[in-house]
DNA sequence: AATGAATGAGACTTCATTCAT
DNA sequence: CATGAATGAAGTCTCATTCAT
């Protein structure tokens, strides 16, 4: 019992301080002893628990993906409209961003990882796709992008991911200052364009 | 002359070739000796025109940054309506796209690097600053963003750019796979959206 | 008592797990650990009963020398003749070769060990010796070996050791994969004419 | 061409290195900063002429394979006799045990390297089955071991090379001490007992 | 201009050994 | 007796950089 506890918390210790560095500097650059004095550990103590530095590596993108994961599926069900669809994705984006506030640089430095490391570029579109596809499946229920000639429920999924992407990205990519919940408030206008029913009746109707 | 030339060619040929091989693994990923045996030049002759690998990588971020501006400054010429603003600026994308067919990849690359490199970050955000200053200026000019609630340029501007951001990464960060007119399609769609006028006016009448 | 038999059984366990894994891979390439495993016991335990990876080589080499003096004493008793003085010898090589199969290949990396650690290299020098000191005794005992030019017992002996030295180690060194019944029959016949008494027969018409 | 002999030089340098140690410690004893301090070279240059520790342990193999071929194929062709056959064959070994003092040893060491790398065993058979078939396809032109029951060339060779690596291998493995020349005299007496004829026609016609 | 041998710091990793539980 | 987490010295190997030719 209290060897599996010293186990886990050894590991968390590690994969922490190994994802502080990674944010900062990426995980290039940063060396197995840099992680180890991070952590407060001896070098052969990473080695016993992660057996190498890919290994260690893998696990963090394993507690990241979990995490992301979790946040995103927050992200509440049941929307009757497309404002209620547009505002609970986006309020899971920002409750990500919030939460993690790192993320998008930990995303950015797996994702230049991943481009040549096939597997792990699959793992990271795996979960992607994995979120859209639960989201088209409760749109297609919901009967919101029926019927109507957007109604290509991948294509309006796709864009919601899109603009988040861009939302983001902006900052650290562009250089994009503008506050958050500005961007956000743009975000939810120009994402509810993309809904069948939006153009006409929604929007129409709200200026 | 000769001398000369023989410089200029030299650079290009190891600039392609460090491009090559950064784009497929990524600049940490790679050592000046694969670099010369992709160029097919001998260790000396790199050293001898780059000093160190630093020195080529910033070059090679010289060289991009100078091929976005080129390609994103063909863009914009007193569009009239926003529409047209909206437009010129897609083909812009889409021509860079195209003809740079890997831009997503060594934006990451080197944005992922820049996280640990002040340097590289400044002259990154600095390029995308300058070529949204331009836009700015001419929707004021045109004042197509003048009078409204939403006229802030800069957001407008903003978004265009984090649109455009989410559509060349979707595909390498999040796997989305669409084809890439269609996301232009969809991206024009939503911009216009932004816009103040093309709220009730412009959509309004397309539908 | 029942304290001594798990102590006893335990290093059996571990003495037998080392030498199979020292005999496929050499005693350099394998590690405390791979011991460890293959006795199915934790490194703490190893340590417990043998201090350090030293002391188990030398309790190796211990049982491993033991085992030798065991099998080729039991060749040595009143022979009358060369010809059954060699063939005893030869039934006790034969016995011990196929008791132990990998009995060269123990050797050899033994040797190969002892080539750098001169208290090994002395133990099992010291083992032959005596083994040898043991049948000179018993030819001059026995008068064979007596009033002859040849009849230097320590040459003799010596002889009867490097044979069989060679025919043990033939397979693994030389690569010959004749059968080993043959090769002690041709060992048999040439070994004969290293006694005195056989000048007289087949020889004694030379001399 | 400088640059050519540099790399012989460099390589000969090392490769002298490496053997003087690997004789005195056995190959996993010594580090590759021992031979490089023995060489006289940096560590660098090492990895620079060899990639890594195991071409260095290839090449070292290759160097030897090639001396024990240069030197065991020099013993006389054409013999007529069988003691003109068993005295050349002893004297190619008598040459090659004085001009490589260190065989013995060398082939210990690779052997017990061998025992876990197939592809080292697979060459050192090879070098001696080589040579083995080169005797007997000499045998057998030369007619001395047709025609009488114990004419299997084969088994002969086998034996000669058995006996051959008994007495090399008697020194550093059992501890014999007695003179070379004694042990190859001995050597010579009993190999010609393998021959067909020796035994009674040509031994005892010939003294 | 060009070559490629040489350097050596430092990264990753292994593993015998110790020790608290 | 037994466990297995922890240590850290030492080994192998990589690679940016220098420099004689």
């Amino acid at each position: 019992m209290s060897r599996v506890d010293v186990r886990k918390i050894r590991r968390k210790q590690i994969l922490e301080a190994a994802e502080r560095l990674a944010v900062e500097r990426g995980w290039a650059e940063i060396t197995i002893l840099d992680i180890c004095e991070e952590a407060g550990v001896s070098s052969g103590v990473l080695t016993y628990h992660f057996r190498n530095k890919d290994e260690l590596l893998f696990s963090l993108l394993e507690e990241f993906i979990a995490r992301i994961d979790g946040h995103l599926n927050k992200a509440v069900r049941g929307s009757q409209t497309p404002e209620e669809d547009v505002s609970s994705f986006l309020q899971a984006l920002t409750a990500l961003l919030e939460s993690e506030p790192h993320f998008p640089l930990l995303l950015i430095h797996f994702v230049s990882i991943s481009l040549n490391r096939p597997e792990i570029a699959e793992r990271l579109h795996a979960i992607f796709a994995r979120i859209r596809q639960r989201k088209i499946d409760e749109l297609r229920a919901s009967g919101i992008t029926s019927g109507r000639e957007h109604d290509d429920a991948l294509v309006l999924v796709s864009m919601l991911h899109i603009v988040a992407l861009g939302v983001a990205l902006g900052q650290p990519i562009l250089g994009i200052n503008l506050p958050r919940e500005r961007l956000i408030q743009e975000a939810r206008r120009i994402l509810l364009a993309c809904f069948p029913s939006s153009n006409t009746i929604s929007q129409g109707a709200s200026d």
